[in-house]
DNA sequence: ACCTGAACACCGTTCAAGT
DNA sequence: ACCTGAACACCGTTCAAGT
């Protein structure tokens, strides 16, 4: 006979993927303010303290997550596209990801990407590099500028339309048009729709040039063979 | 006769500058978690909810803290250089900003940039583009490309170089040399002394690119006053 | 007009205890 | 091994009260 236990709860146990993807919906939905491990613990339907079990803090917890965005960023994989392609669809990727976590983007150029995980992608990244032709110092450089542009851009369209707590706007509307006759001429191709348009000119800009200076490195080369 | 009364603390009166102030140099010296109402407070010599008569909230407060950090921006009058080089002092005095108050300067991309304040530099900046003689939709996409850029290399720079609390670091150096030889090869040119240079490697990408761009529409505009 | 003091509804994290 | 419950030292913000 059974013993008369309140309603079976059939708890999966606890584990970090369950963790930090609940943790992930939780941002998404409410905002990373709303993050609290109360909160985390009960829609997991489980005491705040159950989660200490599976990371020493929460700063772990928010490592965890930073882990499952890098994941959706994609690197085609080598040999299925010229390289200049597999590093352009990298740079896009890494800003739509952004765009589908407006809340939990900012953990990617604050916190540091210190996760094996985030070392697979980065050391293909650089392969792609490599393939270009371009030493470790070039490709040090246009990594870093195609990061900063991707996080820069990701973080400046969220900003852009995305409502703040507590903020204080000025309103551009409040001002009659000769206050600020060169913003407001401006305002309209900086509007959501138009950002796409934004982040390919920066994008092509870098590209381009990374287009020249590995074809001068390729004939270099042909000409040292000959 | 005088009153028996305590040691008399000759205490300022409050006013927003103060407060922001105070605010800023907690952030700066103690990080952006250590900033409370209860602190700020402290700080001043006084309870915590005197603040509320000069800040709605919280959020007010860090509106203010912005300002000072967009304050120290600085744009050349116009007329003293060149409109480019104007616009590259810009550039890096933005990023110099940053370096100065790594644990503030997150609010520059996240918060909306909403004061009168930061729409006077604005104005200014845009003002450079089309002295440039660029329209509003190449200026819009420039003045974008150019903020990408010097929010994403200040972010980085920051995160690359400042410790976090809770971080779970995996360290480059617990791997064998042949589990992540490029990212190892790549590592000493991303080192805190190499990354003004970096950020300067991106920054001619763009102004060369503008340079041109100048000079097309220069030319253009020539050939149709003939 | 400006500030205080107590209170409310929260936090992250600890610790000892339960199964 | 995994989770609970109470407790601690904090938060931002409200409200009524003091000067």
């Amino acid at each position: 006979m059974k013993k008369n236990s309140p309603p079976a709860k059939p708890r999966k146990p606890l584990s970090r993927e369950r963790i930090s993807k609940a943790a992930l919906e939780i941002i998404d939905e409410q905002g990373m303010d709303a993050l609290t491990m109360r909160r985390l613990g009960k829609v997991l339907n489980v005491e705040a303290m159950a989660l200490y079990h599976h990371f020493a803090n929460k700063g772990e917890v928010l490592d965890a997550v930073l882990d499952r965005l890098v994941d959706e960023v994609e690197l085609p994989p080598r040999g299925s596209q010229p390289p200049l392609e597999r590093l352009r669809h990298f740079a896009r990727s890494h800003r739509q990801m952004a765009l589908r976590h407006p809340h939990a983007f900012i953990l990617v150029p604050t916190r540091r990407f210190n996760t094996e995980h985030s070392f697979d992608l980065y050391e293909q990244v650089l392969q792609a590099f490599s393939d270009l032709g371009f030493d470790a110092a070039l490709s040090a450089r246009y990594f870093r500028t195609i990061g900063y542009l991707a996080s820069g851009a990701g973080l400046a369209d969220i900003a852009s339309h995305a409502r703040q707590p507590d903020a204080t706007p000025v309103r551009l509307e409040t001002f009659d048009d000769t206050r600020y006759p060169l913003i407001k001429a401006v305002a309209p191709h900086l509007q959501k729709g138009n950002l796409d348009a934004v982040f390919e000119f920066g994008l092509d800009i870098i590209f381009n040039r990374m287009r020249d200076d590995a074809k001068a490195l390729q004939e270099k080369k042909g000409k040292e063979k000959r």
